[in-house]
DNA sequence: CGAGACATTGAACCCCCTCAACTAGTGTGG
DNA sequence: CCACACTAGTTGAGGGGGTTCAATGTCTCG
């Protein structure tokens, strides 16, 4: 269901503001998606990876941006017709409420993350990117630092010491 | 709809783990839902005013802890009929998808508060209560600094300095 | 009055950020 | 082929803001 779309490395998706046409869903790569604080900082609110959704709106607009991390397929689903046919077809609205159920556990997930310690914070997140990979091995990252920070809320900097930290403790398989 | 309950102050209304039997309305007082963390620290993910509901959970179990803050009365409603009524009513489902809507959309915001400096998130915070409260005067806080500093992700130290600070250059009508 | 909970204030420390230098990989043009 | 530039990542030194620890203040309730 949708429409295939193959796009590049980086490339925006949709920005804040746009109207809200569309439902994604990611076969293949990897999506970011963030706000943009006051001091140009920039805040990445979720990662997407392959079968997972995004783009959900609270509105008729877009509250956040968002753009490929690599190359990446995505598939397109018309919200007007999701809308339309919820009003008829009960499994529509519980399949929105699933995944709006999904993504309010997720941000649950990555709020607790930020209070923790460093270290702690990026073996979370490898851990998680290793779980949603569904991958028992060793995964290598779509995502650049700067992506990491801006999601861990650090600087890339301190990521930079966390990875370097960990691989000489051995801690973690990278 | 629901069967009101009065409850006294930092009364637990429901555990982690316990069977999510309710959905809950708050009609007078205030609630506080937190986690607890590994190294016994807290935190509160939300406060509940009145009008406001709570008690949303993705499974069948609570996954978080909820006390009343001050003597409260609060609405239950019982989830078992919601979810068989909402197999044949779909302003049900809707009413649902709603209010998780809205609790993605609040956590949205706790999420990016956390990113701001110390003061902002309190003045942040302190208007916040002012709108759902829907107060235009002065709003004696119902809960103690500890809460405030659990939902701030700071201290009581640092939310008490914050609050001279404020005080002291009159920024802000407490 | 004294006890206990809550709040405020001060001082020292620690962790992360900032700024800066350096390395490595990649692509471009002469 | 080499020089140069550009990007991403790493590492070091210094500074600042929040935490920690400790003392004091304030209020209520016995």
């Amino acid at each position: 269901m949708g429409t295939p779309t193959s796009l590049p490395s980086n490339k925006t998706i949709f920005k804040k503001g746009e109207l809200a046409k569309y439902l994604y869903r990611v076969e293949s790569g990897c999506i970011r998606a963030y706000s943009k604080l006051n001091g140009g900082r920039r805040r990445i609110h979720a990662f997407y990876f392959p079968g997972e959704y995004f783009g959900l709106e609270t509105s008729e607009v877009h509250s956040i941006f968002v753009e490929t991390v690599e190359p990446s397929i995505v598939h397109l689903v018309k919200r007007k017709a999701l809308v339309s046919r919820s009003a008829l077809d009960i499994d529509i609205v519980n399949f929105l409420l699933h995944i709006t159920t999904m993504e309010l556990q997720r941000i649950q997930n990555h709020n607790l993350l930020l209070l923790k310690g460093v270290p702690e914070r990026l073996v979370d997140f490898l851990r998680e990117i290793q779980r949603r990979y569904q991958s028992q091995s060793e995964v290598d990252l779509p995502m650049p630092r700067s992506d990491i920070a801006d999601y861990l809320g650090l600087t890339i900097e301190t990521v930079s010491r966390a990875f370097t930290r960990l691989k000489k403790l051995q801690l973690f398989p990278c």
